[in-house]
DNA sequence: GATGAATGAGAGTTCATTCAT
DNA sequence: GATGAATGAACTCTCATTCAT
């Protein structure tokens, strides 16, 4: 992937008809395939183009270049998590603090490992891309969140513990814990969730004590 | 990089005289620079063995492709880390855990800002490839490291506080917030120090209640 | 731009009714300020269509492939250009030879200098197809008028300079030097006028001899 | 062939060992044949490649890009034919004015004859490329070996007639007339020569007078 | 007739790896 | 052991052309 100009990175164009839709969609779901089975070795045009029983050319069509491909598998991925991120805070409103971050915990765990070579390789290539894009957006409201949810325990938690640079660090830490395991096994072992919840509430000064 | 037999990642040969170490040492060093000044985008073997002004040949006689000489570079790297947390833990022996705890996370931080670039790159890299190979002795050494001092201050800690998994959970969550911050701008941010120590031992649970 | 089949270049059918002659019209203009704008490179029959404001099926409607709409392009060109030497040699019926040149060669300038992108990529396109189109009937247009002009002096020149071979000639020289200085600066040199002057005058053996 | 930044025409590397040169040789010389045989459809870095009976790995080893071979291989026929221009003007020191002019035609004919489907692509390659690179270094030559002609000279000419921007006239002049009649007959017409020698000693003022 | 999504051959270029010298 | 020219599979991306709607 040559360094690509950032204007270059959204979807070539927003399909308005139900059919190009269809066509993203297939897209992206081959891209996903590609990606869980073959990891980023085998992740180029063609075979996704292939595995999409599509023509590259249909897939320029739709994406100006290989990286635009790369950035909405994540983007979406991202509104996905996002999204359900923000129904499992909704979820919670009334429930304990404990009973949240655990919550918070579960779906942690369950997105990583429900495709851990496919989410392992978008962590990846999230990473390499250009900062500034249009997937800091989806950070942002992913931290946003997380922010809601502690601004819903506000009375429970240290003062300075409720601000966006602590939701941040909370899905990085999250993101860390569970990408390690879920790279070792299919599984998660069982001892996982306790430990998140153990790195997650330490954050937030909310542990128990010795 | 094709898929890379498992068998075929370590050094060609454990080269036995003084002018061989001399060339390993000379090719990491050029793959270093390279990888510091281009990324992984330039991080080719051609001009690996270019900036080391050797020929590819030679490059190939002590490493049997490229693969194994980003695994030597991860190597050496890892056992520099090591080598410098053990001796931070020694050093710290006799002072408190807090005293401890605020020398891993400087030893984190520089680490991560000596050369982000590179440091990023070759963390890149290391979750690519595959599990299993000597890398995670590394990680075991950097662990034990860890555990060593978790056992130093034993008594200051839950009992379940001290074990390998709470020595890896802790390089993880350092190694993540780090390197977050390290991607966003070239010094780091004054909390960072702070946010990590909050991070460390409220992971094990000696942070300051409210 | 494959191997074209000779009888291919034609446009597809002579559109009889009036709208077709605004489709082919538009199109040519479309691709007139394609080729203007963005050079050889930027031409391809998708992007003229999309500037004609038109579906590239519409074009291959009425051209059936690439080439005849160059060829068209050209044509229409030269057509133009022929008419308008046309309209000079009648204009400069009663003047004198020396009147006579002098406004060939400024419609030689203006012609080129008007768009010289435009101009420049035409002649190119123009040389590489293939010969014995119905391009070289507007040659022998332009040699015509060329010819008419030069017989009208027929008494002031050479015999053996009033011939189609002559004319051809002429016209080769006028837009060789035009070319040339207009590919360097978007204005033309003040001495062009003069030296394509002595080059025609000279050609013809009426020079001021010293 | 994209954009192409202006350093990059320029042969890779100027090969020091006898290989090399081979090598460099065996490519231009397969890019001659490609371009005689297939003109400019047919020309592309594999066919040179496989022409050459290289990979199209080691035409990239001395040529960045394609935009380069095509300029070495005009750089190449430019300075054939200055050397040649010059050996001419050299060999027609002391004869006539009117001799030496016949011999400046012969030439012009015979390098555009010998091959001319070659010829007429590499100049129009030539058109295309960016201003200012190594090319017009050669030009420059040219210009200068017939700046020379006429200062030899000088006295039975016009002042104004031994001057670069005549010596460069004189060579498009030439050039346009040969081209044209080249690319319609595979033998040069009788009343070439005649035609060519009457436009050049027409712009020198030299022509014999009615 | 018009549309424009889809096609896919083909072009330029890279780079891990080999092997004759 | 060292060299580095040579290799060629693989990859990204373009664009002339078709055809179902």
């Amino acid at each position: 992937m040559p360094r690509t100009p950032r204007a270059a990175l959204r979807p070539r164009k927003a399909p308005s008809q139900a059919r190009s839709w269809v066509m993203v969609d297939t897209l992206l779901a081959a891209a996903t395939r590609v990606l869980a089975r073959e990891s980023l070795a085998g992740f180029n045009t063609n075979r996704v183009a292939e595995v999409a029983g599509v023509s590259v050319g249909s897939l320029y069509q739709y994406f100006p270049n290989k990286a635009a491909l790369v950035v909405a598998l994540i983007d979406r991925e991202q509104a996905k998590l996002a999204q359900a991120l923000e129904e499992v805070v909704h979820a919670n409103a009334g429930h304990s603090l404990a009973d949240g971050l655990r919550a918070l915990a579960c779906l942690a765990i369950d997105q990583q490992y429900r495709d851990p070579v496919f989410a392992a390789a978008l962590d990846h290539e999230e990473r390499r891309l250009p900062i500034g894009t249009q997937l800091r957006q989806h950070e942002q409201r992913l931290g946003a969140a997380v922010l809601a949810f502690l601004q819903q325990h506000a009375q429970e938690l240290p003062p300075d513990r409720v601000s966006p640079v602590v939701a941040r660090d909370l899905l990085l830490i999250a993101r860390a814990l569970v990408e390690a395991d879920a790279q070792e096994a299919r599984k998660a072992p069982p001892d996982l969730s306790e430990r998140l919840l153990r790195a997650l509430s330490g954050y937030l000064g909310v542990g128990q004590r010795r």
